[in-house]
RNA sequence: GGGUCGGUACCGAAGUGGCCAAACGGGGCGGUCUGUAAAAUCGCUGGCUUACGCCUUCACAGGUUCGAAUCCUGUCCGACCCA
């Protein structure tokens, strides 16, 4: 791959490319830091972006260090939104690295990845290190960092605790001597409080490599509270409904971090949007297509753009619906909820109420209607929820 | 340690004795439209009830009152000022 698609397709920042292009060009393999806090597992396809470069690096040969962060997981990021953290207990960490791991080797290649424990070094860590480490830092240093700043003063909470979290993640570069962290662009400050502390013990700085935070399938930013995150864990036809829910102008973006279709072909893309020569929709198929390819295989991602097809193009009932067996006769608004498609028995009045039920594809009128076992008649509610009533 | 202000539904935020299941905005869900896009627009958004209505909820625990999210006491949590 040429240098300059490597060092920027995707990429959000290179601190610094100078001395990072001459570190590649020395041929010798890099040890490229990327670390993670087990208390979040469900990681985005806006975390797929930082993970297919690592995987393109390690393709040319380098190393990757994976950090498990079951300290600074104690501590909780500031760096997010993220407030008060509870503590986790150890087998909770333990349970969530395993399952953050499963997601991250579905892109990265696990051969060519070390893991590493925070406790390996922190396990044994005495006062006197803490204080040591806590000495190299100052607090103009840490208020510089927007995050803490702006809750200073806002006059929202801020322990010393969370001002020690910059100091752990930079002193995990130095233990695991790092010549290039990756991170997002959130991480900025505190992988340069790890640059600045390897500098200072005398080691060489690492590089800095800031994925972009990519947008939502919304177009806002994304972010579980927003619902409009792909999961890599999401099954294959969910996965594929989600990205093809992307707004139109995330399109082109989504193409350049998400696929390997050449540059030169996503600006016709581009052109072509603008020009109106094509439909969106069939380009975010191609996109869905690959994305699914990635994070399960090509037959699933057929298998996805097909029952899409089905169900949203051609308004048909899905391939595989849910079925929801009955005892006895039921009135429409216990099956609702039984069969989880209402929450609570006044919410399943209310979208009756709405006309957002159907049986069968007739709308439902009242609250009388009975169904009978065995009638194998489809219960839906809205455009996506369905259960076979048998 | 002292003083002041504050803690309301998923989030933000009104409400400061009855008209409060609680304004408004966001989000979410549903209808129309459609490319499961966006925008627009209409409705819903604690639970139980066909319904009349009933029940639980305004940090927590008590109390005053015919009646409390609203008043009082204590507890917990946060912010600010003083030390």
């Amino acid at each position: 791959m040429e240098m300059n698609e490597l060092l920027r397709r995707g990429v959000a920042e290179v601190i610094v490319e100078a001395e990072l292009r001459q570190r590649l060009a020395a041929g010798k393999p890099l040890r490229l830091k990327q670390g993670f806090d087990p208390t979040k597992p469900d990681m985005h396809i806006g975390h797929a972006v930082g993970l297919r470069k690592l995987r393109t690096f390690q393709e040319l040969g380098h190393q990757v260090v994976l950090i498990v962060g079951d300290w600074t997981a104690q501590i909780g990021d500031p760096s997010g939104r993220d407030e008060t953290r509870t503590r986790l207990t150890a087998e909770e960490v333990r349970a969530n690295a395993e399952t953050y791991m499963e997601q991250f080797f579905r892109v990265v290649d696990r051969q060519r990845t070390e893991v590493r424990w925070q406790s390996e070094w922190f396990g044994t860590f005495t006062l006197e290190n803490a204080l040591d480490l806590a000495g190299r830092f100052t607090l103009a240093q840490m208020l510089a960092h927007e995050t803490f700043r702006r809750r200073y003063d806002a006059g929202a909470p801020l322990t010393i605790l969370e001002l020690m979290y910059p100091m752990l993640q930079a002193y995990d570069s130095v233990a695991i001597n790092a010549d290039v962290e990756f991170g997002g662009t959130d991480q900025k400050f505190n992988i340069l409080a790890g640059r600045e502390l390897m500098a200072q013990l005398g080691m060489t700085p690492q590089q800095v490599f800031l994925m972009p935070l990519i947008p939502g399938t919304d177009g806002r930013k994304m972010s579980k509270s927003f619902l409009n995150t792909v999961d890599i864990r999401m099954p294959p036809a969910e996965m594929f409904g989600r990205v093809m829910s992307m707004t139109d102008e995330v399109l082109p973006l989504y193409f350049e971090v998400l696929t390997d279709v050449p540059m030169a072909e996503i600006d016709e893309i581009r052109r072509a949007l603008a020009e109106g020569s094509v439909n969106p929709r069939d380009l975010k198929m191609r996109v869905a297509r690959e994305v699914v390819a990635q994070f399960h295989s090509p037959d699933d991602a057929r298998a996805a753009e097909e029952a899409f097809v089905r169900q949203f193009v051609n308004r048909e009932l899905p391939a595989e619906i849910p079925e929801h067996a009955l005892a006895a006769p039921a009135p429409i608004v216990d099956v609702l909820v039984a069969a989880g498609l209402a929450t609570s028995r006044s919410e399943a009045r209310r979208l009756i109420d709405g006309g957002g039920v159907r049986v069968d594809g007739e709308r439902v009128q009242g609250y009388e209607l009975l169904l009978q076992p065995g009638a194998g008649v489809v219960v839906q509610v809205g455009r996506r929820k369905f259960a076979r009533v048998v």
